[in-house]
DNA sequence: TGTACATCAGTGAACGCGCGTTCACTGATGTAC
DNA sequence: TGTACATCAGTGAACGCGCGTTCACTGATGTAC
């Protein structure tokens, strides 16, 4: 519990396996993927470059452990604007989906790690809980939003789905800076308040 | 305009730099995008690891030119849907947005590059232009779907905004094998067929 | 409470790899006369 | 039509770089007695 000296030298590091995590974490925001190697997670944790093997066997399992930690960051993201929202449920969609475009357009390259990895959902058992997590967060707000529609689960899944899709989208575009292509001429930006709430669902029906 | 026998070797290439721009683009598709490189692409073609540098400066460059030629082709394979459907405007939306998804599902890897580079728009000359050709289909499509919205060009403008957010959330999640977690239950990846069309739009007002 | 020893976590030198880049070269092509 | 020469495109050896990985080591911690 207590935290050591900032300035403290130990042998042994004590939490290295985390802190090379927050560092991979880091690094994606600061210097972009390319630069996420095991050699700077442990150099910027301070530590020799062979310390990460006791904890990583390589740097795609670093790299599980990094997108794991960003799916529960962004899960947390999305629960912090949605609590700070009025309670009424458009109010509440609203809120989770721009923690949703908030998380994506501040950590740009996690967010692609991450929506490009889950490939490999079986091979690291961390990654599936922790994506389901965030997921969670999202079929609640469906829930919230739909209730009658999703008494059926195949309409429920339906309404997560275009849900999902469309916040989907449109955080990766904001992410990746794409509406500069589709308003040059306004040089103004969309924002989510824009668009969405100009969206409708048609009921769905059995 | 005559190819020369596909074993025959020359010493000039005689069209290196679209050699190299496909090489890339089939390294991208096949062994994804930590395989890209002026070396691996010298390779595939036959030509030694330094003849590159005569057409491309840097790696940036040729992932410019291929991001660009992934534009291209990205917008001809919109076409290629949209003009092999019937010619209702809702059939043509749906064609092209296949097509859109077809692209993303086909080549994951450079879909992520060209929506992820456009940030150096300015830097290449070749990108701009590019990425505008296939936001033109996107603009047609839409025009096409809500002609009496569309008079007025903010509204065009956010119009387009729907529909690409959703069409590129859809490809992307679709691409990326998101859909995995969504429906594990049922194990059914969601079609866009099964989506798209239960989405409506609410008439923008003036 | 003290000593011996096993276990564990981090060190730092060394290795091989693929990469981008440089450079003197050479083969092929095109142009001037 | 033929010759000389400039230009251009591709070659292949060499360099330094950061990377992952290995390995003998050492400092710190925990446990047995």
């Amino acid at each position: 519990m207590e935290d050591p000296g900032l300035n403290e030298t130990k042998y042994h590091h004590g939490n290295l396996k985390q802190a090379l995590v927050e560092a991979g974490l880091d690094i994606l925001r600061e210097d972009g993927l390319a630069a996420l190697s095991l050699r700077a997670c442990a150099a910027r944790v301070g530590v020799s470059h062979g310390a990460p093997k006791n904890h990583f066997a390589t740097l795609a399992v670093l790299q599980a452990a990094i997108v794991a930690e960003g799916f529960r960051q962004f899960a947390a993201t999305m629960r912090r604007h949605m609590n700070a929202a009025a309670k009424d449920s458009k109010t509440q969609v609203m809120a989770s989906a721009r923690g949703y475009v908030a998380f994506a357009e501040a950590n740009p390259d996690l967010f692609r790690l991450m929506f490009s990895m889950e490939r490999q959902l079986d091979v690291y058992p961390d990654l599936m809980p922790a994506s389901r997590e965030a997921y969670a967060v999202l079929r609640e707000v469906t829930q919230r939003i739909a209730p009658d529609s999703c008494e059926n689960p195949v309409h429920q899944t339906t309404n997560e789905t275009m849900l999902w899709t469309f916040i989907h989208g449109f955080a990766n575009l904001k992410a990746n800076r794409q509406f500069y292509t589709s308003n040059a001429e306004t040089g103004k930006d969309p924002e989510l308040e824009d668009v969405f709430p100009k969206l409708s669902y048609v009921e769905l029906e059995d």
